[in-house]
DNA sequence: CCAATTTCAGTTTAACTGATATTA
DNA sequence: CTAATATCAGTTTAACTGAAATTG
């Protein structure tokens, strides 16, 4: 029998707190923003554009690790139910940089307390040094991660080039 | 339209950094988990078996914010391919308990490596302190919300003796 | 022509819901 | 009888792939 062996109980990954606390924030914010018809990868995307202005739809793609088609769909209907709007700019190709209308604007400020009230029952009782560093650790392993992300992308044979 | 942004970005949240950086772990240990032939979600419950000793099917679902259902088909493809056996134990009910098979265990050996080294390289560069603030931060977080959840819906028992 | 983007179309997978059986 | 679990069956959704058109 391969039977249980009591091993000593090792301590979790870093990476396995990273996506247990996700699940847990996903859960809430899934329930908090379902009385608003939105779903948490679409407040996400209208936060972003909020945040950092307009983008098109393949760079939100890239930003939340989607296929541009996959993220493309999901524009369509924020389009189509009027929280944003499209537009080209000249030197942007062929590219339509999306914005948030007013009503997006609206919806974000109705949305937002909501979810802030999450955020702050998550750090709930650290202090402003703690979380700082917490911050700054997610950060560091974003960045470090898209380094390692860069790197195994260079000697991936792309299957690309002629025929 | 009208606003635009004003003057200051506003910091993004932690949540959405959790966010992100559990995105880019996804899509990493997607890739270094897919020749050994399993998922990130997989690989998670073979580890928490691993690091917990057995359980149901249904506490490995409550673990990852799943439906028993959806938690039963993973749990009766690793079975079949004998990754894990199931058995029943006095005073757990109808309940069939997972534990690793010695083939888990080995696939489990085979991967570690490389998936430590995504760990690795995702707290590089920071102090041991700063890792164990993010560590604890994360738990809290984790411990937070979880409250955030029972105090939601003060109905029906689910308490799970989880541990 | 090339590269990035948008867009149309179809496919697959991973979650879901519903219903039933079993057992403490 | 009830609650938890397992299990069978079908459904829906959210991602995927492929291919074509557009543009700087």
């Amino acid at each position: 029998m391969t039977g249980g062996h009591p091993d000593a109980e090792r301590a979790p990954m870093t990476m396995y707190l990273v996506k247990q606390l996700e699940l847990a924030i996903r859960a809430l914010l899934d329930d908090v923003l379902r009385p608003y018809g939105v779903t948490t990868l679409q407040y996400t995307a209208l936060t972003v554009l909020q945040d950092r202005g307009a983008l098109s739809s393949a760079q939100l793609a890239r930003r939340a690790f989607l296929r541009p088609q996959t993220m493309h769909q999901m524009v369509l209907t924020l389009e189509e139910r009027g929280f944003i709007a499209r537009e080209t700019r000249p030197g942007n190709g062929r590219a339509l940089l999306a914005s948030l209308t007013e009503a997006g604007t609206r919806l974000l400020d109705e949305c937002t307390p909501a979810v802030l009230e999450l955020e702050h029952a998550m750090l709930a009782d650290l202090s402003a040094g703690q979380r700082l560093t917490v911050r700054e650790g997610l950060e560091h392993g974003i960045a470090a991660l898209s380094n390692v992300s860069r790197a195994r992308r260079m000697h991936h044979p792309v299957a690309d080039t002629d025929e």
